[in-house]
DNA sequence: ATTCGCATGGTACATCTGTATCACGGCATG
DNA sequence: CATGCCGTGATACAGATGTACCATGCGAAT
């Protein structure tokens, strides 16, 4: 059907249209008007699509989702042949910190989403945990592969690695989009400390 | 001058009503009149003793800077007697990290914040390195000096390893905010990330 | 005692925001 | 041809928000 289609493309334009403005101007200007205005609609139509607002936030921010899942696929892909581990682990990290305009965008939409999904607990344990964890255990995943090859010392227990590797990749993000230090420099203290953690 | 201490008393009971409110139902609630009437006072008296929201905005945040240092302080006070640097490195991140209800609640309210500072960039440079360059040097400088004691390998750099660890500890915090663990299991990692620095 | 400045209260005002309502055209189905 | 639903537009509405304005009391200085 044709309608179909076109319902779910709209929904589409408006939703990145919201997620534009989050990038560039903050959640607190994505109002109703906003962002018809920059999807290049009437108010009405927003309010058809997504009945309400809040609606319209989490749809936008389960497609920004799908957005970081897509890139994070698309730089596993592009990791060596055949990936190590350690090929994997890097790919996923350097792939979410804010290195290029994607992940740049993503991270500061992420962020914007981040203080709005703090005071919302119920919205917290839908989408706030889900990622976070699947991010974790992936590493976790690589990181037991690695030390069953030997390519890790066995002195370092794979989850708790993998915690610390997600945190540290956040707060490295985060240093970024503060302005400590531009993306290739976050890029070599990650690359330094997986240096000295596959090393020795 | 009796009045001028009323002035600032004033001000620090509105700022602090901004800040609780920031804390428990973010920045975005924080109207003039929902911090009027936290604060107990008449929403023409946050206008007299703030000029304007944004002058209320910057002042809050200054505050909480402050009374992060403060923190800071007092946890720097409790470490060792006398304080090795490691002492103090895990005094100074530890305090940073939400275990209890004051770092949490610090955390909380510089995350609502955060995502307001990202879309103004002139606060940015302000406010937003300030406080994170000065940690990072602190952390080196301990860092140098456990160095020179032997207390450290020399492989590590001292500006790197504070790089990594301030970005680490600010992930760890993201983390207990967003509830995928608690703050014990976060200082869980810290104490195990740091105990493999100091080892080997 | 009068005047003046400061602290405070009450309230108005323009604007923005989310949402609801009314209206109209087109297209398919009976 | 008639009917009814779907996409779309314009606009109304109630509430919130930042800010401005007017008024009043009160203590101090002249």
């Amino acid at each position: 059907m044709n309608t179909k289609v076109e319902h779910e493309e709209r929904r589409r334009q408006i939703a990145e249209a919201l997620l534009r403005i989050a990038d560039t101007q903050g959640l607190q200007s994505a109002s109703m008007r906003a962002v018809a205005a920059e999807a290049g609609v009437s108010l009405r139509l927003v309010q058809y699509y997504f009945e309400t607002k809040e609606g319209l936030l989490l749809d936008a921010l389960a497609r920004l989702g799908a957005q970081l899942q897509d890139r994070m696929a698309r730089w596993i892909a592009a990791a060596g042949n055949p990936p190590t581990p350690r090929d994997l682990i890097t790919a996923v990290l350097s792939c979410i910190l804010p290195t290029d305009a994607e992940s740049r965008r993503i991270a500061r939409t992420y962020t914007a989403y981040y203080a709005l999904v703090l005071n919302d607990p119920e919205a917290l344990e839908k989408h706030g945990t889900g990622q976070a964890d699947l991010l974790e255990s992936f590493l976790a995943k690589q990181l037991r592969t690695a030390r069953q090859t030997g390519a890790l010392s066995p002195v370092h227990t794979p989850e708790t690695t993998a915690a610390l590797l997600a945190a540290l990749v956040n707060g490295l993000g985060q240093s970024v989009l503060g302005g400590q230090r531009d993306g290739d420099a976050a890029l070599a203290l990650l690359t330094h400390h997986l240096d000295e953690l596959f090393a020795p």
